[in-house]
Order: C-alpha cells, then sequence, then structure tokens
DNA sequence: GTTAGCACTCAAAACAAGGGAGTGCTAATA
DNA sequence: TATTAGCACTCCCTTGTTTTGAGTGCTAAC
C-alpha cells in the first residue's frame, strides 16, 4: 500500500498536508491567504492559489462553493492517512492503563475499554467482543435445573463461558446426568467446533442409548452457541460526541449513525469486514464511503483488531467526523490495541 | 388519585382535551378559531378565546408567545392523563402477540419486546431485566475449569443462570468436588437470599474442612451475582424515534436524551424509582419534571412494571414528548405487560 | 351569555443591501 | 520563468426592513 506521492511536487505535498491540518483543527474551508501564514514556505497568497488550483484539478481538495476555501476531499484525506501509516510504524511506548481497571468479566473489560476511547478521542467507540471462531470445547457440564428442565453449561475456550436450559420430555436420573456428562467429555473435551463431525455424533448417540434425545439436544444447544452472528456483542460509548461535530449533528445525519449505533447491525457488518480484511495488527481507516457501512458515509472510521488468544479476535473502532485527528486516533488505538492483546495473552490472572 | 375537576365547568373540560388532542396531533399552538370547528359544541371563537383565557389563568395551558395559540401546560396534561387513567379501567382485550416469537432467552425477548414497543408507538423505549431481588437460590454447580480455575453455576429462581470463575490456589479432584456440590445443594437449596446467615456460613465452612476457603469464594460469588444494581441490564429501542418530534430534536435536547439512553445509569434510576412506588400493575405518569431523570425534563415518561413470578420484577418505559399519545401508549404498555406476565408465569415451556 | 368586529401583537417568512472572504486572471516584477 | 500585487467578480452570510397572517383582548351589539 504504497502511497504514490510521484504526481505531487514536494510543494504541493506540503501545501496539502497544511489545508487538511487545519481544516482538522478549524472544520472550515481555508482560503490561500490563511495558508500563507500557516506555512513554513513563505509564499503569497497568489501563488498558492495558483497551487490549489492544481491540487483541486487533481482531486485532493474542492471547494463547497465558488469563493469559499478549499476542503479536503475523500481522496486528499487517503493520501494524508496513507503518509501517517508510513511515518507511524514506531513506538507505542506509552501505556494509558490509566482507567482501565482490573476487571474479571470479558464484558466488563470491554465496555470500560470503549468508555476510555471515547472520553480519550470525543469520538464514538465501539469494541466488539471476540468471536470464538474455531474455538475449542472445553468442558460441558450437564445439571437438573426442574423436572423437565436441565442445564448445559459449555465452557469453551478462553473461558467463555455459556449456557443453554434445555427442555427434556422426562425427567432424567442423577445417575443418567453424571453418565451422559463423563459420556460428554470424554468425547469432546479439547476439540475444536470443526472436529464435531456427523459421525461423531452418531457415535456419540449410539453410546448414550434411550438418551439419544438429550444428546441431540445438547449438541444443538452447542451449534446454536458457536454460530457466530448470533451472539457478536458489540459495547458503544460516546454515541453523542458526535453532536460536538457541525457537519454530523443535523437531524439527518445524527439520526443515521445514531442509529447504526442503536441497531447494531451495521456494525456487525463493519466488524466483519475488519476482521476479514487478513492483516492482523494492523490499523484500518476508512474514509466516507469506503466503510462498509452506508450510515456512515459522512465519517470516517478508525479500526483495529486485537486478539485475546486462542484465535479469538475483536475489534475496537472509532467513529468520527472525516477532519478526525487521525493521528491522535491512530495512536490511542494502537496503544489500546496492545494492551488488550497483553492483559489476555500474557497474563489471565488478576 | 382522583382527579379534581370540580373547579372546571363541564365546557372547560371539553375545551381543555380539544386543546390537548389537537395539540398532540399537530404539535402546534392551538387557537381558538381552530378550537371552534374542531369541538362538538357549536361556540365562537371569541367565546372559545375567553374560555381558553379562564384556562390559562387556572395553569392549563399557556401560549408560547403573544399572538400565539395555546400549548397545554404540564398541569394541563397532568390533568388529562388522570380522566384517561379512570377511563381506561378496561379491556386488555386484544393482544399484539404478532411479533412477539418464542426465544427462550429471556434476554432476546426484554430486546425484542423494546422493539415491538417501539415501532408500534414510535417513541423510544425501554425494558429493564427483572431484578433479582429476595429470590431463591435453586442451584449451585461447580465445575473443573483448568488446572487451578473452577467455574460456578449458580441458578436462581426463574431460571436465571449466572457463572463465575473463581481461582483456586489448588488442584480439587473430582471427589472434592462431588461433595463441595452435594454440601452446597443439600443446605442452600430453595432458599431466599435473606436466609443465608453469618451463622449459616460459619457452618457450611466448618463441613467443609480444609476446603472452606473455596467455600467462601463461592459464597462471596453468590453474594456479588445477587448484588442488584451490578447487573441491571436494560434493553432499548427506537431511541433515533426522537428525532421525529421537532421539539426533541434539537442539539441539545437530543444529545440530553440519548445520552441518558447510552449511558443507563439515568435509566437506572427510572426504573429504581418505578419499582419502588408500590402500585404494582399501575401504569405510570411523568411528565416533565416529574421524572426521576433530569435530561428528560423535556419528555414525558410512561411506566409499567411487570412481574416474571417468584417476585422478579422488571420495568418497561416510553419515552417521547410530552405530546405523546396517551391513549395509545398506556393501552399498548397494558398489553404489553401482561403478556408478559402472561408468558413467564403460567406457561414458562415453550 | 354569546358573538361580531376591530385594533393590536408578534413570530416567521420574504426581501434587500452591505460586508467580506475567497477566487481567477492579468500585468508587473525579480 | 516563477512569483507576486492588484483588481474585478462571485457568492455566502449577516443584518435590517417589510409584509403577512394567525391569534389575542376588548368592546359593543345581539
Amino acid at each position: 500500500m504504497a502511497v504514490d506521492t510521484s504526481s505531487l511536487s514536494e510543494r504541493k505535498l506540503i501545501i496539502l498536508k497544511a489545508i487538511i491540518q487545519n481544516y482538522l483543527e478549524t472544520g472550515e474551508p481555508v482560503g490561500s491567504r490563511t495558508l500563507s501564514k500557516y506555512t513554513e514556505l513563505n509564499l503569497s497568497s497568489a501563488t498558492i492559489r495558483n497551487e490549489m488550483a492544481d491540487l483541486e484539478d487533481l482531486g485532493y481538495i474542492f471547494q463547497p462553493h465558488t469563493s469559499a476555501g478549499r476542503i479536503p476531499s475523500d481522496k486528499g484525506y487517503r493520501l494524508y492517512v496513507d503518509m501517517l501509516m508510513e511515518e507511524k510504524e514506531q513506538e507505542i511506548t506509552e501505556r494509558e492503563d490509566a482507567m482501565l481497571e482490573k476487571a474479571d468479566k470479558v464484558e466488563k473489560v470491554l465496555q470500560q475499554a470503549a468508555k476510555v476511547l471515547a472520553s480519550n478521542t470525543n469520538y464514538a467507540t465501539m469494541v466488539s467482543a471476540p468471536v470464538n471462531n474455531r474455538n475449542t470445547l472445553k468442558f460441558i457440564q450437564l445439571s437438573q435445573v426442574d423436572e423437565e428442565q436441565i442445564v448445559a453449561v459449555i465452557v469453551l475456550g478462553g473461558n467463555v463461558i455459556k449456557n443453554k436450559i434445555i427442555e427434556v420430555g422426562e425427567t432424567l436420573s442423577n445417575e443418567t446426568l453424571l453418565k451422559l456428562n463423563m459420556l460428554l467429555n470424554t468425547t469432546l473435551n479439547g476439540m475444536s467446533i470443526d472436529q464435531i463431525t456427523l459421525g461423531l455424533i452418531a457415535r456419540l448417540k449410539e453410546q448414550a442409548g434411550i438418551h439419544s434425545e438429550v444428546i441431540g439436544h445438547v449438541l444443538d444447544a452447542v451449534a446454536e452457541i458457536i454460530h457466530v452472528d448470533d451472539d457478536m456483542k458489540i459495547y458503544t460509548s460516546g454515541t453523542t460526541n458526535i453532536f460536538k461535530y457541525p457537519e454530523l449533528s443535523d437531524k439527518q445525519s445524527a439520526q443515521e449513525i445514531i442509529s447504526a449505533f442503536e441497531e447494531k447491525q451495521q456494525l456487525e457488518d463493519l466488524v466483519t469486514e475488519t476482521l476479514a480484511s487478513g492483516d492482523d495488527h494492523a490499523i484500518q481507516v476508512y474514509i466516507g464511503d469506503e466503510a462498509p457501512v452506508k450510515n456512515m458515509k459522512d465519517c470516517s472510521v478508525v479500526t483495529a483488531t486485537y486478539e485475546l488468544g486462542e484465535g479469538m479476535k475483536g475489534t475496537i473502532g472509532i467513529i468520527g467526523p472525516k477532519r478526525m485527528d487521525y493521528e491522535h486516533v491512530m495512536k490511542t488505538l494502537k496503544t489500546l490495541q496492545s494492551e488488550l492483546d497483553a492483559i489476555y495473552n500474557k497474563n489471565p490472572k488478576e
């Protein structure tokens, strides 16, 4: 993903960068006079104007209307971000364990992470809980709850615990349950989901004899729990930060963005896309239409993937105006990413 | 809570009601001319004006500015709602099982309920998961997960299942676990939380012998899980509906309301308040400042309490503009309330 | 007690004028 | 030849003014 700067002179690059940075701060179109003061190179506004005309021809900037200053186009932002990417392959030195208290439940950590991120950046944020994809089954336990109900507790790799109530048409004796538990665990423990084949299931059922139906139910439960989209939990925070940016806070935009956050479906798409696009620990930046979420066409979305060990990956994302502070955001994201990586990979205990 | 209509003539009541209903529809201040056509009683605008002047003196309506029509005041709304309350102690005949599919997880049902409600009313909605207050312990199961980790699965009355990972400093044998499980269940099963006294705990630990520490951890887990505020889950939907009402969709208001929905804390207060105010199956209406949530001072909030059996209560709430369609909302709420009551009380199975 | 009529008020819409930031182009300059 | 100063032009935004119209309060007539 090398940046193609060949078509731009050094000076044009500097001017473009100046335009973007200035616009990031103010949110107002920036004019030639402003720039002639703002930049290092001592050039008159007229010269700048000429350069700006060129940059506009090349599609990096545009005027919202005649006789207004220039605003970076998506293409302009893209160039800028790509430059940042190359520059910033460097220190992640500082950590910000600041507000990240220890909390033993994954959920809470993630919710907390979203909050920290939001308060740190002033943008809207989301954190997706890790998807237990090609995961391993660690442990299954059936227990009697009511006459005709048992609960299946299923522990997955990474100590994700799920449970499901199963209706059985009969009352099972303690003994039977014990036997079934034994059977299930000796057969399935440590298995990855993909390893559970039809043949295996048939064999299990055979061994269960008259209780094969129960086994069926249990395996259904396992399948359901594994099914990814079903329970992709997503935590959000700072949604209302968008009101801080006039260009996003008109009724139309605000409604679109906020409902994307509430409905979650669109965020799920975003997560899926992010996870799909290989390159694990890279930071990804979607500008405007580039994002797979149509409600965010007026935003920029910056995402990172983190890993909770054993192949469980989740996504952190920041959603803000196109003129977001990419530099800061990318840095913060990287920090949090490595923080999450660290907490769970090296040191699962408190 | 009888309505004090003594101070108002029959005619004034009719006019007030007409003003409110008209304003509910249009959202615009309503003038005397409009009313003289709108009402049954054939009165000229002039007469209506006189009556309106009186109503304004009494504080039921007011003008947003001179030479504008009248708008109901909080007091006006209150009177209107109270009248509705008395009228509508009647049929809940129709059900709207429409979209309420069966879903065996409580969470999903509630999330679904919030959605149905939102799409049905066009307001923002919230449903709080039942608080397992003076609840009973149905079942506890400890299982080995890792060398030094066990998981405690705790089933509460109403089949609410919780789990928690417990770090133990030692590896427990299967036998020991079995013994501990037995001990815990014979002692605690069917007990309400309040019945677990210090004395009881001491006795348990004594019986557990060298494993008393584990028992301690388990009981801590139980305590933590019981602790109400900790996990009051609240499901929301249709937040962006507020953009449908101009009086709520300016930046300021929108931000306040939406962040109340996101932060949840304020919603929790609302739930607490609702649950606290006795009168179980009543519908409660908070108009403007009456609500315990300051961010909703420009809204009306209508809530209902439902019960999932065994004393587990939750709250359903609708948040909208003051000019909400109280009649429809209250009816819908009642239906859903009895629906939830029914599903779980009479017929827990599928 | 009710109504018609009239003068009055005020918010919102429509319009007009001026200011100002910014541009493109041309001609002068280094 | 690249840069700059200067100027005419554009167009948005602000401000002020006018018009319109819905609505009121009051008074006098029915």
